[in-house]
RNA sequence: GGGCGCGUAGCUCAGCGGAAGAGCACUCGGCUUACACCCGAGCGGUCGCAGGUUCGAACCCUGCCGCGCCCACCA
């Protein structure tokens, strides 16, 4: 239940400055007991970033925050307690606290352990920033600021109430969920001057101190100034007119429960009602003087109700009733009580200001951008803030009341004078936490931290804690630092299960990212993670996921070795006259470092990751490995292919390293002896141009190698048999040099003296058709052959439709730029060479 | 009630104005000296529905239908 408290980080770079970035991440802590699933996803993608940023020559630093995680070992050690039969309220706070260290001291311990075992790039440079003198003085400082400047207040105020914590809740920790409640309609007075109301929660009537009709409603105009007598208790209440009450919905009557209730409150202030608390901070029903006393809220609900029934006063029960109850997000997730209490908020409407418009002029950066309306829907609407908890573990109120109830705020470094004592309350972890951009570094001492590291580049979290926490940094980092504590704020979704459904302990579909790190590894977790991981978008994952992550990992191991034993080395010179392999890989792994790069800079995750999966296996793996066997064995080219097949993963393994550190790093070193990849340099663009004409050579083999393979598999030719062949017509699509490629990878073998074709193939190539004269040794299949030309056919012919559908059309050739028709031109021309040539092929087959 | 987003291959999702894609699943064939955590070949989609804009729409606009999330003090 707990398991979502905080997960974020952020990490700053600085491009102005000499060693331009570095990094601060706060490890997020979990109180499940190790690393939770969306913690995994949060600093898989931060550590990303960071290995990214100082692989490209910018310092890095994590700064571990352990702030955080108090929190949630504050309800660890409730939890505890729980299960040894004590309380914290028997403890007593000193022991509590004290108890409290420890695990902190554990937990703390246990959660760096298991973000070493995700791989991340820490520099434990920094001692870990607790709730220590520091963060005290920090926290201090800004608490007095505020109060000086009038924006931290006492007042009574109605709150969220959570009984079962016995504590308040600010607004963003009451989830509202619909409930089936009921609708219960009560009759209050009786003939002339009965009214009938209703609620939702009956037992509030206890605390009723009047009922509101609206103004303009002739039905109770007569009633209006008149008092009438509260059921139950007895006390006369009266009837105000208040134009908050919508006539057109119920009888147009509204009871009112000042105490408990939000809309209420502000009848009772605007009409200066009696405002009775009917209910003690645990939910019980207390001080009305009644039956009731004593009881639970929801006890007190059906028996309130059962003794009004018994009057007969009861008019009409609508059950269920769905309607909206706001819920502790925190705990038990039990009900919120709306409550009037005298608690301590801070004054948000300039300070939200502020942090509406650094996003509304362009000054911090929200991304991805639709996620933008959000912020200012909060930051534009926020109430305020209540910051006080009556919690024992976070940093106290920096408030002392003298006996006679003086208070006063004090900084840092002032005592308060004798016979004071301090306000019981802590602050919202909140409060606190919105400090970290700057109380990290120092603040409020000038340190040269603050000054290099303040304000920083980007903050990457999740949305969901958009308005807990980067609200909060905003907020306090604009008033306390006159600065925006970061440029660009980058959201990631929630990790959801392999159909897209939430995680919920509930429903069982949860996954512990520590059995997938033993089951398939580490790294193959973070792969996974971080090719689902599109921005702002919620992120689905399983099992599945994984493993495909994990054969990918082996599928690296494999070819290294593959490259390794075929003496490959990126410390070999490049050949200077490359083969058409050598320079369409190289080619295309300069096109994919630039995608990468590019996608990386925007927070792509899944795009970047999917670019390296697809490049590795499907590009570097699939075809140039293929094409480097016949020029390893050829000495013209061993030498130069050695040389690219190291360069090339070189590149692919630093290109590779920040997602999947741990393999990246073994066979990096392996490769080039270099003493560690975390310190390599991440790929440069090199300076050569993209040689399109051997790309596309490249491509046309590839086309002839996989129309043969076809053939191959429609004739049911066994892989193992070598078949022999006569290409024609090689030379002339200039593919001479792909000779021997073509025949390793078809098995196929020189056509011998004798040579009596049972098959031949015409590949259509961008230079020119090439026959393929293949002995089969048996028979063709006719009818297989006959199939696949047809398919072939029917293709063509598609697509020679289309072409002329178009061209046909003489606004599309008006209208369309002149390339767009010329590749429609040449669709056709090339559909028309091939439908003739398929035919004839087909004409050719024996009947 | 407001805001944001989503409905594309069996599942999870890319694509967001000029030839329908990936992973997994499925079918068929393979122990080809890196790899069976593999290799090769396939099957599979009127891109939610209806209009509109355009020479051209999965992509832009409008309206519906279904779904998700966030915000909101209606008893």
């Amino acid at each position: 239940m707990y398991e979502r408290w905080v997960d974020a980080g952020y990490f700053t770079a600085d491009a102005e400055s000499d060693k331009p970035p570095f990094c601060i991440v706060i490890p997020p802590p979990n109180v499940t007991g190790s690393l939770h699933i969306g913690h995994a996803f949060e600093h898989t993608l931060i550590d990303i970033m960071c290995r990214r940023k100082r692989m490209a020559g910018f310092e890095t630093l994590w700064l571990p925050g352990m702030d955080h995680a108090s929190i949630a070992v504050h309800a660890l050690v409730e939890r505890a307690l729980a299960a040894e039969g004590t309380s914290r309220r028997e403890l007593g706070r000193e022991k509590f606290i004290e108890r409290t260290w420890e695990w902190k001291a554990e937990y703390g311990g246990r959660i760096l352990a298991d973000m070493r075992r995700l791989g991340d790039s820490v520099d434990w440079t920094r001692e870990r920033f607790t709730m220590d003198e520091r963060s005290n003085r920090a926290v201090r400082t800004i608490f007095k600021r505020l109060f000086d400047d009038g924006l931290i207040y006492r007042a009574e105020r109605m709150v969220n109430w959570s009984p079962e914590m016995r504590s308040v809740l600010s607004d963003v920790e009451v989830e509202h969920r619909e409930v089936e409640g009921e609708l219960v309609s009560m009759r209050y007075g009786d003939g002339e001057n009965a009214i009938v109301v209703a609620t939702t929660r009956v037992e509030t009537m206890l605390g009723d101190t009047a009922v509101a009709v609206h103004p303009d409603d002739e039905r109770y105009t007569h009633l209006v100034g008149t008092e009438i007598e509260l059921p139950l208790v007895g006390r006369l209440i009266r009837i105000v007119a208040d134009e908050h009450v919508d006539p057109s919905f119920g009888t147009g009557a509204v009871k009112v429960t000042p105490a408990h209730d939000p809309n209420d409150f502000e009848i009772g202030r605007r009409h200066d009602l009696p405002m009775p608390t009917i209910m003690d901070e645990t939910g019980k029903i207390a001080n009305t003087g009644t039956e009731f006393d004593g009881m639970d809220r929801f006890e007190a609900r059906v028996k309130v109700r059962e003794a009004l029934a018994a009057q007969g006063r009861i008019v009409a029960e609508k059950r269920p009733y769905v309607h909206s109850v706001g819920h502790a997000s925190r705990g038990k997730f039990e009900p919120i009580e709306p409550r009037l209490s005298l608690q301590w908020f801070v004054k948000v409407a300039p300070l939200a200001k502020a942090a509406g418009d650094a996003v509304r002029s362009g000054d911090v950066t929200v991304h991805p951008k639709e996620l933008e309306p959000r912020w200012f829907s909060w930051v534009d609407n926020m109430h305020d803030w209540c910051i006080s908890r009556q919690l024992w573990w976070g940093h106290r109120i920096p408030v002392w009341y003298s006996p006679e109830g003086t208070a006063v705020c004090l900084g840092p470094d002032e005592q308060p004078p004798a016979g004071y004592t301090q306000d019981e309350d802590v602050l919202d972890t909140w409060f606190s936490s919105g400090l970290w951009p700057f109380s990290t570094l120092g603040w409020p001492e000038k340190t040269p931290d603050l000054a290099k590291f303040y304000p920083t580049s980007v903050l990457h979290t999740g949305y969901d804690i958009l308005f807990f926490w980067v609200a909060r940094m905003m907020m306090f980092g604009l008033y306390a630092m006159d600065e925006k504590p970061f440029d660009t704020i980058s959201l990631h979704g929630m990790v959801r299960d392999q159909h897209g459904k939430k995680m919920s302990k509930t429903v069982g579909n949860t996954v512990d990212p520590n059995v997938w790190m033993d089951e398939f590894g580490t790294d193959a977790v973070r792969f996974a993670l971080a090719r689902v991981a599109n921005p702002g978008t919620d992120a689905p994952i399983g099992d599945d996921n994984v493993l495909a992550a994990r054969n990918f990992g082996t599928k690296l191991w494999n070819v290294t070795r593959f490259a390794m034993t075929s003496g490959a080395s990126p410390a070999l010179p490049l050949p200077s006259s490359p083969t058409d392999a050598d320079a369409w890989i190289l080619g295309r792994l300069r096109e994919v470092r630039d995608q990468v790069d590019a996608l990386l800079e925007d927070f792509q995750f899944a795009k970047a990751t999917e670019a390296l999966y697809h490049f590795t296996w499907d590009e570097f793996c699939a075809w140039y490995v293929e094409l480097a066997k016949p020029q390893l064995a050829d000495e013209t080219t061993a030498d130069g292919t050695r040389a690219v097949l190291g360069h090339v993963l070189d590149a692919l393994l630093r290109l590779l390293h920040p997602i999947s550190p741990f393999i990246t790093e073994a066979l990096w070193q392996a490769l080039t002896g270099g003493e560690s990849i975390v310190v390599a340099e991440w790929p440069v663009a090199p300076g050569a141009d993209v040689d399109v004409a051997a790309a596309r050579r490249v491509t046309d083999a590839q086309k002839l190698i996989t129309e043969i393979r076809r053939f191959r598999t429609e004739q049911r030719v066994p892989d193992s048999r070598r078949v022999p062949a006569r290409l024609v017509g090689l030379d002339a699509a200039g593919l001479g040099a792909h000779l021997e490629s073509v025949v390793a990878l078809n098995r196929l073998e020189a056509a011998a003296a004798g040579f009596a074709p049972t098959a031949t193939l015409e590949v259509a190539l961008a230079a020119g058709t090439v026959q393929v004269e293949l002995d089969t040794s048996d028979a063709i299949d006719v009818p297989a052959e006959r199939a696949r030309l047809g398919r072939d056919l029917a293709a063509a012919q598609k697509e020679l439709d289309q072409a002329d559908k178009k061209l046909g059309n003489p606004k599309f050739v008006d209208k369309a730029p002149a390339d767009i028709v010329d590749g429609i031109r040449a669709r056709r021309a090339a559909a028309e060479a091939d439908i003739e040539r398929i035919n004839s092929r087909l004409a050719a087959l024996p009947s």
